[in-house]
This record gives structure tokens, C-alpha cells and sequence, in this order.
DNA sequence: TAAGATTGATTAATCAATCTTA
DNA sequence: TAAGATTGATTAATCAATCTTA
């Protein structure tokens, strides 16, 4: 099974898409931290329960929406109820589980950081592209996200269930 | 200051990339770590040090290129020198400066590395693209790291000065 | 005084083991 | 015995402070 090396052309795109997307991070995660006192991992785990009309979850829905391990939703969780941004309540359907409630600070804190967030990704991405490379950007983003994990629910696909209903 | 939110399009774009990038991340971490036992920040040092043909290079350098914190990087190297896969040089030039180098065990761990890692890139990211789509991807790549961080070293920068040398 | 780099303390993520109830 | 979730130990990343030489 012989694998020819990268041409210098492959690995100057794929040095360069990966040092985009790190360096990106680095900034969204940089500028949420600036403006809101929230980590990535704190603004996900709120803005996934703000899905929910009555702003709580299970548990174990959570990690699954989030693509964590339940370990790491444990120890993130705990900190943030320490933090006032969450709690914990006991299920009554299923004495093993737990809801997890976004607290009143949570969801203020939540829908201030949205507001930041969104004028961080247009002046950092979306912004600093133009009509068609959005568009080639779609299509390249969804071609490599259809090979890597063809399972994952993408806006599409929700879109599409959602006309169909 | 008002920021309206993000129009549909906007939001699909970001979470399609955003899913994208991290199920990319992720599959390409979980096969790097079960090739060759390595996980993705090792491999990188030791790929950025197998661009110089010496296999050597300056710690602040090393870190530039890669878009690291300083900090980071020196525990990084810490741990692989224990290891055995690296080590450290006082620089002659610069005696503030350390040249960081890839031992035997090291190289030959990244090269082992390298052939999986070539034939999972192409599997999973630059194989599923077309001609058009690797170089409109390689334009966004840079205009967008252009923003983030300009002082980043891209590999096109690292080919004008060597061809200058 | 700045550049190059490291250190130590804090915080976060990962992994295996554990606890409780279905 | 499995599902839902937590815990504690280990490992890694981040931040501010420090050290040495240019």
C-alpha cells in the first residue's frame, strides 16, 4: 500500500486551512472570554439549552448535542453551577437522571454573549469574504463534513425536515 | 451599537464549517493516536521540524510557525524531551536562543506518522475536493488567517524568503 | 529595556473507576 | 446487568511572573 508524499501544493493548503481554523478559535474564543467572562465550553452549554423553550435538558441529551464525553459535562457542569449559571435538579421520571436548568444570570449572560459573538464571526469570517467564496465555503465545508461524519444533522437537513412537516 | 443577528445563510455557513472542522479534527486525531501513538500537538512539532532539512529549529520559530503561545510550546517540549523525542541545543548565535531538535526515535515516529497521516488527509479532507475547490480554499484559508493573525508565518511567506536566501 | 524562552500556579480535559437506580 | 451520571487521578493548556542575555 504505497503512499505517494503531499505534493507542496497539498500541504500548503492543508498547513494553511489548519492554521486558519486554530487561529480562529483562538480569537472567537479570545474575544467571547473579553466580552462576556465566558468560555467557549460555558457559551455552548448555555446556548444549547436555550434550544429548549423552558431552558433545561437532560443531562445526558446535553453531552449527546454537544458531542462530549459525559465526564467532561460532569466537571464543566459542576463549575458552572459554582459559577450561578446553571443548576442541577433531581428527575422525577427516571430517579437516575438529572435536569440541568439554565438560571436566570445563565440565560442574561448567554443572550448578551450571543449579541458579541455575532459581530465577532462577521468581522473575523464571514466578513472578510465575499459572496462566492461563502458559497464555495458551504460547499467545501459540507462535501468534508459529508465524508468525515455523514450521521451529523447539518442545518440542512434540518431545514429540510422541517418543510417537509 | 446594534449587530442584527445572523441571516440564515450566515448561520448555516458557520455551522456547517464549525461542524466540519471539528468532526475533521477529531477523526484525524483518533487515527493519528491509533497509527502511531503520537497525538496531533507531537506530531505537529515534529512535522514542523522535519521542514528543515536539518531537522532543528529555533524554539520561536518552531512556535510562529505552528501559532503557539510561547509558554505553551516550552511545556510541550518539555514533556517530549522526556520522552526522548526531541531535544534541546544552546544556540551559539543567540545564547537567550535554544535550537529544538528531532532525535532518531522522534524522526522516525513522525515518518511512520507521516504516511498514515498523508493517506488519512486524502481520504477525509483534500481527496474530497476538486481542483477549484482546493484553491478557492486555500484563498479563503489565507484571507481569513490574514484577519485573525497576520504576523502568522504561512508557508508561502517561508518559500519567498527561501528563495531568497 | 526588549527579546528569547522557561517556570509555577491555575484551570480544563481525559480516562478509568465508582455510585445509584432501572 | 445496564443506564445515567459523578468522582478522582492524570495529563494538558493557559496566564502571569521570572530569568538570562542582546
Amino acid at each position: 500500500m504505497r503512499t505517494p508524499p503531499l505534493t507542496e501544493r497539498e500541504r500548503d493548503i492543508w498547513v494553511t486551512f489548519n492554521l486558519m481554523r486554530s487561529q480562529l478559535e483562538l480569537t472567537l474564543e479570545r474575544r467571547l472570554r473579553a466580552d462576556s467572562g465566558l468560555s467557549t465550553p460555558d457559551y455552548d452549554v448555555l446556548a444549547t439549552l436555550l434550544r429548549e423553550t423552558d431552558r433545561m435538558m437532560r443531562s445526558g441529551r446535553l453531552a449527546d448535542l454537544m458531542g462530549w464525553e459525559k465526564s467532561r459535562l460532569s466537571h464543566q457542569l459542576k463549575r458552572m453551577e459554582q459559577r450561578g449559571l446553571i443548576t442541577r435538579r433531581e428527575c422525577g421520571d427516571d430517579a437516575r437522571g438529572v435536569w440541568v436548568v439554565a438560571t436566570a444570570d445563565g440565560v442574561r449572560d448567554a443572550l448578551a454573549a450571543t449579541r458579541d459573538r455575532t459581530a465577532a464571526l462577521r468581522e473575523n469570517f464571514l466578513g472578510v469574504l465575499d459572496d462566492d467564496e461563502l458559497t464555495a465555503l458551504r460547499t467545501i465545508s459540507g462535501k468534508v463534513l459529508d465524508r468525515v461524519n455523514p450521521a451529523v444533522c447539518t442545518s440542512d437537513d434540518a431545514e429540510a425536515l422541517a418543510s417537509t412537516a
